[in-house]
DNA sequence: TCAATAGTTCATCAAATTTTGAACTTTAAG
DNA sequence: CTTAAAGTTCAAAATTTGATGAACTATTGA
């Protein structure tokens, strides 16, 4: 589970991360919500959520907390605006525009 | 020679012209220098520049502009601003630790 | 202990990206 | 008209990316 310390974070890697409408979508679903569990998304398929999500980890844009055998993942916000100031925030109000990956779940159970 | 409109400008698309290294130098060329000739570039092959300057403009992130046989490319700064504000800024300042692809040209003669 | 849950890792495959060189188009110059 | 210069376009090769299912690891609960 590896994170690269807030100085190594690449520019052309956390573009690159964000480049995908599917992982834009998950920058949304983050920015809203503070966490996500990974399976609180509507996915296809555990590995392909899992591949994203170790996209975003191994750029520098995301943190993962274990807690049991679940992932919590959040925004490096503080490191990235340190890194590239401006840079999340002009993509998190851009990535509205993406859809979410809301389950079933979200919207029935309170949490 | 497509130019999308502003409106049309997709961000997912945009990030992904930005993502890689070659163009993030020719971004930065482009801020320093305002507008650059493909020929005063250093660069490996022609064709491949011109790939590299097809996937900026259609992305919505350059203008080119013809003048004889010369295409002399800008970066579509108000668009950009206008559509996701910070974002390109926030782009410029980091990619200055990229390499610009300067030609012995543009050091000897005083353009 | 046994089974279920949550997620990772691996192999594979399809699709997209990047690079190269050759052929082509257009403009400018002699 | 002929030639050269500046780029574009096309086709092929190399690389990378993204998706899928099966096998695997680790934690939780009965």
């Amino acid at each position: 589970m590896l994170h690269p310390d807030a100085e190594q974070i690449e520019l052309s890697l956390v573009l690159a991360a964000l480049s995908d409408p599917t992982r834009l979508s998950i920058i949304r679903q983050l920015a809203e919500d503070g966490e996500a569990m990974c399976r609180r998304l509507d996915f296809g398929s555990k590995s392909n959520l899992s591949y994203h999500f170790a996209k975003l980890r191994e750029a520098g844009v995301t943190r993962t907390r274990i807690e049991g055998t679940a992932r919590h993942i959040s925004l490096r916000r503080e490191d990235l605006d340190a890194r590239f100031p401006g840079l999340l925030d002009s993509v998190i109000k851009a990535a509205a525009s993406y859809p979410r990956l809301t389950t079933e779940a979200d919207v029935t159970d309170g949490a």
